[in-house]
RNA sequence: GGGAGUUUAGCUCAGCUGGGAGAGCAUCUGCCUUACAAGCAGAGGGUCACAGGUUCGAGCCCUGUAACUCCCACCA
């Protein structure tokens, strides 16, 4: 006989068996092509990354889909993989290079890179292992890297083709400039924050006259870059002034003032200072009236020679100065106190200027279209779909793609710029010579890519494109899903799909299945700086991965944000203790080898559980599918403690502890294959325990990572037994509520007699005489079909085709009872009246489907036969 | 300015295509019953935010209102 511990520990399992299945090489997988493929291409994390809450989640429901594809006979394929994040590590990098003493000038461009990868190789792998530690059983044999050789191959090859497209060019545009990591950054990249400013009303002197007009700003040190004034061209109060020219203050320059539907009539003044150089409005009023563009800017954010005096000054002093001298100068007219968005960098949350710069983009129109029809076809499915619209708004409404980054870590920009003739020449490998004029005196672009160009790539780079004949690509591509939180659909979701239609021609998968954020018990998010973070290796130290699992698959609806309770992760490790103690004790019964085939004595009790694991396996199939994983895992959570432990387990006791029962082994048979199945179906969920158990309690198969998953077979559908067992546990419970109610001591069994007029009701309770010994505290059964023997002073409970008796004579008190019986005769009448009503109505009774109404007539009839039994009942007390 | 989500028991949340309101935790009562006190048996507790509508029937569908949350957005 096999010993378990009391209580499970998994301290003491998962690292071991994490261990087993790697050397037993399960998480790897080989190309099968008889089996229908099933791919998962794990969202690479960061490799400046931590392992957070998020990625739990995410690799959990990852994790589960691939074991119960794996299980159910799939060629289950999940890549792991790992960004090379070009921002953050590069400050990563350079913070440490700071603590050094050394910057990157110092070091140079190659320098600079050899740290940046001695800190992946250091750090990079960090958050894969820690994965590990949840049970995620991906092929590690195939992890990737965004910079590997191949993806480096991938990003080229695209880069190249999409160039040659003329869907990527270089062009001088106004991008988002971050003052503090010196880079552009995408549109994707800038979050508006609200924040509070002060909106500057400036009057600006109309030349040749003593007209002037007022404007607001709430950056008026960019006024050094301004180059017009607009107004609206049917605003009646400015007609006057169009082509005039106007005096900008402290500059003392004249500056058109120039007509543009542009404008906001009811905004502010109806009067807008235009800076082409330093806002993106600006910038096309600029372009539609030929304006000149004054970048007042350095990349620091320091004013530039073209300020003027208000040269060398930091962004924020100079406002405050110029601020100063138009007051001095009498050119402030008023501050008010505004709130307004403003642009800030996601990654440093420093303010972002929009500046001038030559870079390259992505031209997404054109790459939009095909995204947004497979989408609106159905090819491409969100799940939950309302994120499909928030999918189809963002590609409706793309700008073009500034993937240019003033960085040194990541994909370099292929392109060559030749001193000669200025031509560019774009081209994966170095070319040697101008490809225009064959001069050797090139120079490549300094830029590298944004961290997104090659994360857009990931789901057909990771499985060997560019190479069109890779093994792992035909098999596995399109993958099947992509899980991922909701806050990244810009970012990676959308880029992924229009860059695989473009290169595959086909969607990079199926169905994008999104979940929600973890945040802390208050409702807040994780962050570093509320310092409220949870490490869930912690989680895991302290419960085990499988009670993280289970607590952040459950109780949640997809796509809903979920907070972090330590308490659910107590419910969490009691089921997993109660599912340890049951399988316990089923070793501890289990002595001899059983059958594989259902036994001869099989009982009603048995046929029941089995036909509950049965439908069980296929309610839990029809969630999966649907990719309602918690409420799966809820089922199977019901099932094993509320019929299997809290029913069955009971139930069977007796049969067990006497060796001359002839049903003992159909019981045993019963208890550990029920318990296997539903294992098994709880294996994706919690992998960890229900492996350690599955070894303990078989030993033909090696491991249920690799076990058959259950399905719903017609010989184990026993809806009779399932009936009758209903019956048993209906009247049992009645039985324990009544004593209950009256306080009767557990310690005191009672008589129970059992009458009914029905034969077939007598002959299940007639089996059923040893469930009312050990589970209602019973001393004797008696069914009979009358009352004979029952005696005056019992207490008396009704259920459907029967009446139970319990003589009490001592505490039962008359006067309680027919009160007692008279209530439950009051809810009879009304339970029936209710239903008598909804069956008079005969709108009911024509539209509402017959199953309905079938089971409204069976209400009917069980509550006349109560109601019978009770005035009955309350007759005989009253005489 | 657009869009989305949420509102159900004291707390946190489920509730799949409309057919008599659920779980966990918390509370109360009784049990150390030889798998489990991290347990067992029972109990109390909800005008499903509000107002209309559709329907034989609405927590669920439609319209509107309110509160909270989030996302997007070039109102200087």
């Amino acid at each position: 006989m096999k010993e378990l511990a009391k209580n499970y520990d998994p301290s003491t399992v998962e690292d071991r068996l994490y261990q087993q299945w790697m050397d037993k090489k399960y998480f790897h997988t080989e190309i099968d092509k008889r089996k229908k493929p099933y791919c998962i291409v794990m969202p690479p994390p960061n490799i400046t990354g931590q392992l957070h809450m998020g990625h739990a989640l995410d690799n959990t429901i990852q994790d589960i889909l691939i074991r119960w594809k794996r299980m159910a006979g799939y060629n289950a394929l999940w890549v792991p993989g790992i960004d090379h994040a070009s921002i953050s590590t590069e400050l990563k990098v350079v913070q440490k290079m700071a603590e050094e003493g050394v910057t990157k000038a110092d070091v140079g461009r190659e320098g600079f890179l050899e740290r940046a990868w001695a800190w992946k190789e250091e750090y990079g792998g960090i958050i894969l292992n820690q994965l590990k530690k949840l049970g995620s059983s991906c092929d590690w044999d195939r992890v990737r890297f965004t910079m590997d050789e191949g993806l480096s191959d991938a990003v080229l090859e695209v880069f190249v083709q999409l160039y040659k497209k003329g869907l990527i060019y270089r062009g001088e545009k106004i991008v988002n400039w971050c003052p503090e990591c010196q880079t552009t950054i995408s549109d994707a990249e800038v979050n508006h924050v609200d924040k509070v400013g002060h909106f500057y009303h400036i009057h600006y002197p109309v030349a040749g006259s003593d007209e002037n007009v007022l404007l607001a700003t709430t950056r008026p040190e960019t006024m050094l870059g301004d180059t017009a004034v607009a107004v609206h061209p049917e605003d009646e109060r400015y007609q006057h002034l169009i082509g005039k020219k106007c005096i900008l203050p402290l500059v003392g320059k004249e500056i058109p003032i120039v007509a543009d539907s542009y404008v906001d009539r009811e905004f502010g003044t109806g009067v807008v200072k235009i800076t082409p150089a330093h806002d993106p409005n600006d910038f096309e009023v600029g372009l539609r009236h030929n304006l000149e563009r004054i970048n007042v800017l350095h990349d620091n954010g320091v004013m530039n020679e073209n300020a003027g005096k208000y040269a060398g000054l930091d962004r924020y002093e100079a406002r405050k100065k110029v601020v100063a001298d138009l007051q001095k100068q009498g050119y402030l007219v008023k501050i008010e106190e505004i709130t307004h968005a403003v642009g800030t960098h996601e990654r440093c949350n420093k303010v972002v200027e929009p500046m001038i710069k030559l870079q390259w983009f992505v031209k997404m129109e054109e790459l939009a279209k095909p995204a947004i029809e497979v989408y609106k076809n159905q090819s491409l499915r969100f799940i939950p779909d309302r994120f499909g619209k928030i999918y189809l708004h963002w590609l409706e409404n793309i700008r073009d793609w500034c993937i240019s980054r003033q960085l040194w870590w990541g994909h370099r920009i292929p392109a060559y710029y030749c001193a000669e003739c200025g031509h560019i020449t774009v081209s994966k490998k170095d070319p040697q010579k101008c490809e225009k004029c064959g001069s050797a005196a090139l120079t490549q672009d300094e830029d590298t890519l944004d961290t997104w160009f090659s994360s857009a790539l990931w789901p057909f780079s990771t499985l060997g494109w560019p190479d069109e004949n890779a093994e792992d690509l035909k098999q596995f591509y399109p993958t099947s899903v992509l899980v991922t939180a909701y806050d990244i659909i810009f970012f990676w979701v959308v880029r992924m799909v229009f860059s695989a239609l473009e290169e595959m021609k086909e969607i990079p998968f199926h169905d994008v299945l999104i979940h929600g954020l973890i945040r802390d018990d208050q409702g807040r998010k994780f962050s570093k700086s509320l310092g409220n973070g949870i490490d869930p290796l912690d989680v895991v130290a302290k419960y085990g991965a499988d009670a993280l699992r289970l607590m952040l698959i459950t109780g949640n609806a997809p796509g809903n944000d979920m907070r972090f309770y330590w308490e659910r992760l107590d419910s969490s490790r009691n089921f997993l203790n109660k599912l340890w103690n049951a399988s316990r004790f089923v070793l501890m019964n289990l002595e001899e080898d059983l059958l594989e085939e259902m036994p001869q004595q099989i009982t009603s009790a048995d046929k029941w559980i089995l036909s509950k694991v049965n439908t069980l396996a296929k309610n839990v199939e029809e969630n999966m599918e649907s990719y309602e994983l918690g409420l799966a895992a809820q089922k199977i959570h019901d099932f094993l403690w509320d019929e299997y432990c809290d029913w069955y387990i009971e139930m069977v006791k007796p049969r067990l502890y006497n060796k001359e029962d002839d049903t003992r082994t159909a019981a045993l048979w019963t208890l550990k294959t029920v318990l296997i199945s539903a294992l098994k179906l709880l294996h994706p969920y919690m992998p960890f325990i229900t492996e350690e158990l599955f070894q303990h309690i078989q030993s033909k198969e090696e491991s249920i990572m690799i076990s058959q998953w259950p399905t719903f077979q017609e010989k184990w559908n026993f809806a009779e037994n399932e009936k009758e067992i209903d019956i048993i546990k209906e009247a049992v419970r009645s039985i324990r509520n009544i004593r209950a109610e009256m306080n009767v001591a557990p310690s005191k069994k009672a008589q129970v007699f059992v009458v009914t007029q029905k034969k077939e009701m007598g002959e299940i309770f007639q089996k059923a005489e040893v469930f009312f010994k050990t589970l209602a505290y019973a001393s004797d059964v008696f069914v009979q079909s009358d009352k004979s023997n029952v005696g005056e002073d019992a207490v008396s409970v009704m259920i459907a085709d029967a009446v139970i008796y319990m003589p009490f004579a001592e505490l039962v008190d008359i006067e309680k009872e027919i009160q007692r019986l008279t209530k439950e005769k009051q809810k009879m009448e009304q339970e029936i009246e209710r239903v008598v009503k909804k069956l008079s109505n005969e709108g009911f009774v024509s539209k509402a489907p017959a199953k309905v109404i079938e089971e409204e007539k069976a209400k009917e009839q069980k509550y006349r036969g109560i109601l019978a039994q009770v005035e009955e009942r309350l007759a005989q007390m009253k005489k």
